[in-house]
DNA sequence: AAAATAAAAGATAAAAAACTCTTTTATTAT
DNA sequence: ATAATAAAAGAGTTTTTTATCTTTTATTTT
């Protein structure tokens, strides 16, 4: 297990090429992009047509088309990537699976787990896509293999 | 998604419930706590066996059998309980899922993660299998559905 | 020894997640 | 208008996870 699924792990790698290449306001096709994380192309278009419709990148069809963001998306926190691929799951809900966990009537490890959630939830809503693209242009960071 | 898989909820759930069921020193059948902690009976008792090998539960055939706990596995930290069904993925790897992500050639959110796998450690680290029987016993906690 | 009990083991089935391939649609450039 | 390009959409397949059912083995009680 992981915290994310594999789904989300490529939603996340790929909005930050996205934005990592796009900020010249060019677009970049789903072949570069599936290269540029190492993942499975057409299992990332899937995912990338899910992110389109929801807005969480731009995408245009035809020559010189592809993917790209503006500077409303860049803004963006990366909870909405995670929510929109992976639900709120990891920030609600019980960390044991009971549905009627609660304050009242809370599983052995609910306060420990209140902890985590928001540790989590709190990352993810501080951070936006855009933040780090000067790592990636820097080569400091990385998002293959 | 959510932190653990069902198999490991189930697992955490089960060896809460033998804890608080065998405080006395006897055992308690897997339809017992199947129903106790709302999970498929055939499906945990494929959970059990696995952590019976491993040693995190113990078993007995035959009547006045069942599965119960001694001093030493109560007192196994909750982290055994979670490697020994999903792994150490949690704690180690990536949270991007690259495999060669590492301090020298880091993902994107290295150091964010690193800080949310070692809280998940630790809490797990911190926290024994016999730390909840208590509350349990109070019905300040609750294990079902 | 025989019957009853309960976990262990084996074999299968259903559902979800991960992944692949093909066809269609929209856009651009010639 | 035509050809080329690239995403969108559709229709699968494979793998993993979750779940069920049946048979076997070990243990206890009578």
């Amino acid at each position: 297990m992981s915290i994310f699924s594999k789904t989300c792990e490529y939603a996340i790698r790929a909005v930050f090429f996205i934005a990592h290449r796009t900020e010249s306001g060019d677009r970049v096709g789903i072949k570069e992009i599936a290269t540029g994380i190492s993942s499975p192309e057409h299992f990332l278009a899937k995912i990338l047509q899910d992110l389109s419709r929801r807005g969480i990148v731009k995408s245009a069809k035809g020559p010189n088309g592809g993917f790209y963001m503006d500077e409303q998306t860049l803004r963006r926190p990366l909870v909405d990537v995670v929510e929109a691929v992976d639900g709120n799951g990891l920030f609600v809900g019980c960390g044991l699976g009971l549905v009627s966990c609660s304050e009242k009537k809370p599983c052995p490890l609910h306060a420990e787990f209140a902890v985590i959630r928001k540790n989590i939830h709190q990352m993810l809503v501080k951070t936006s896509i855009g933040d780090f693209t000067e790592d990636l242009n820097l080569g400091i960071t990385n998002l293959k293999k």
